[in-house]
DNA sequence: CTGAAAGCGCTAACAC
DNA sequence: GTGTTAGCGCTTTCAG
């Protein structure tokens, strides 16, 4: 067809056939045809069958575009996973791949579709813009990012989002999450207890998340009575070599430590390596927890311990969280319970 | 959610505004706007801006549905992750996960949208159910597994489709992939020249992609006059526990080997793992080389050797390919080079 | 330059 | 039971 790239739509979509085709073969009306293929009680139970069966046969598929706007209705969802323009570190941390893994399944079982878009980070506000053409009736956003305000502005306008990430003071929009500062907790007092002491803490703490995993790891060495050292929180990205900088950082400052928490699996898997890279064992010298559980957690070696995210929970949640608010219910936040996994790289004393 | 579930759009929703809203405000036709916001030339300069300024401050935005109905055009693509519904093997492999978001990013150049979805790989032409009821110009499928007659079937029917995969023979349907052949071939190569002799294949040769790499891994052999051996092959699927399930197979056998060549990197970190439990080091006692070199292949410990697959290029190949498809070209299945990523697994001779 | 009117493919009163 | 009719929100001839 067409060079014009405008119209991408096609010879084939030209020639689909509609109902008034099927109507017209059947003998009946294209009403009757709406009405067979609703399965209202309508027809004769004849008519039906015939235009049922006509209808498989030729393959027809009724054009849902068409039907939506007449029916007002959409079972679309809009899932946005930001990223950062500078980085691109978008899609690369599995934790969030398999987050829109569950999300496709949780959707997928409640009979709604997924648009996946990617929108840059600092203008989110392109997140809702399929919500605004009517392309899906709300938006799911996987990663908070520090965009509490823009988040804020699109609750605000009421557009229907849900974002995984942490609850905030003066928060408009619902926010699923993991619980953070018990997984920060459970992850240090492990580390506590496994007789570790000095414990390095890896993550950008300006990410609310993070924040909280952080805001664990200081409560768990409370509980034991002992002071936080700043020399050990280093401040890390999610980036692939986030966990090495942030080694070697560590390494720098000479300030001795014997464990480390990682805010992610990522960060913890490319630490463990540039540990390694200095002569230090693992866990011998240093123990190390990373956080989210993904997949290769378990892969690794030594197999990583970590805190597992509930992603299959997530996905659920964010669904039904997303489906209430578009039916105008106050949805209120939520923390889905965190666990800890403990494996190899945090065995012994 | 809704006292009715047909209908989820929700009270926001119900309060849209439309053309004919901003129309009267402005005290114009509807033609008039819609002729504005599409840039006509055909509106009073002075019209047109008043009618901007208008939309823009009352945050109108058209409804894409309806426009979509109206100009029969469609700026969605299908992509389809199929899943093993046994083993729910879909979305987990990060390789897969990476494609996705190579083909987001190049779907999002080209200002299309992206409709997400998994289905059964057994009831493959599901996958072509966007495509029937409007909602999408095409489908890209990612996986071929071993369903190339439902694909050819899909093909035939004249579903605009691309698959990642391996080009077969009496094939309908478009195919990009990365050179399979050369993959297994380099990779063997490079065992070989490191001094090892008793390489093992581990990977399910049903399996089009994983067939044409043991091809490679025979030419490579055949190259140094060395014959097959068939107790070095081990099927072993791509779910977590494949690459120990191989490594313990391969041990019961009894048959000596010095490398495995693994039909993808997850296969290689779980089989490196499972040797190490059978006290054999990597690569010391055995070299291992993996396929696809996920982002992970470079974190993991050692630093994993590969056969790097072209995610970015395949991307944009699936696009471009599709797009073509979709204009009534005919489009060529293509074969994406192929590139040998020689890190520790496989040090030394 | 602008508006009126027809219609994209479908559904739902409202007649018959 | 079934057909007729009037739109869903938009674009586009076709007249002015």
């Amino acid at each position: 067809m067409s060079k014009n790239p405008k119209d991408p739509s096609g010879a084939a979509a030209r020639q689909r056939l509609q109902m008034a085709d099927i109507a017209r073969l059947a003998g009946v009306s294209t009403s009757t045809v709406s009405r067979a293929l609703s399965g209202s009680s309508l027809v004769n139970e004849e008519t039906r069958k015939r235009v049922l069966e006509l209808a498989r046969s030729l393959k027809y598929s009724i054009n849902i575009g068409a039907q939506n706007l007449r029916l007002k209705q959409n079972r679309t969802i809009g899932v946005v996973v930001p990223y950062d323009a500078h980085t691109r570190q978008h899609l690369s941390d599995p934790f969030f791949l398999s987050m829109l893994g569950s999300l496709a399944d949780a959707l997928t079982e409640q009979g709604f579709e997924m648009l996946l878009s990617r929108v840059d980070a600092e203008t989110l506000d392109a997140a809702a813009r399929p919500f605004d053409n009517g392309r899906v009736i709300g938006v799911i956003l996987i990663g908070q990012w520090r965009h509490h305000e823009q988040l804020n502005q699109l609750a605000a306008r009421g557009v229907p989002i849900v974002v995984w990430g942490a609850q905030l003071p003066q928060q408009l929009y619902c926010t699923i999450g993991g619980d953070n500062l018990t997984g920060g907790r459970l992850a240090v007092a492990h580390l506590l207890e496994g007789g570790r002491r000095r414990i390095a803490f890896f993550g950008d703490a300006k990410l609310p998340e993070v924040e909280q995993r952080q805001a664990g790891y200081h409560a768990a060495l409370a509980g034991r009575g002992i002071a936080p050292e700043p020399l050990l929180h280093v401040s890390a990205s999610f980036l692939p070599q986030g966990g090495a900088e942030a080694v070697a950082e560590l390494l720098r400052r000479g300030v001795p430590f014997d464990a480390v928490f990682a805010s992610s699996d990522l960060l913890a898997m490319s630490a463990i390596n540039a540990l390694r890279q200095a002569g230090l064992r693992v866990p011998e010298d240093v123990a190390v927890v990373g956080y989210d559980d993904i997949e290769l957690a378990s892969y690794f070696h030594p197999p990583l311990s970590t805190v597992r995210q509930p992603v299959r929970a997530a996905g659920h949640a964010m669904v039904a969280a997303l489906l209430a608010l578009v039916d105008g219910a106050a949805v209120a936040s939520r923390q889905l319970p965190t666990e800890l996994v403990v494996r190899d790289t945090s065995a012994g004393a």
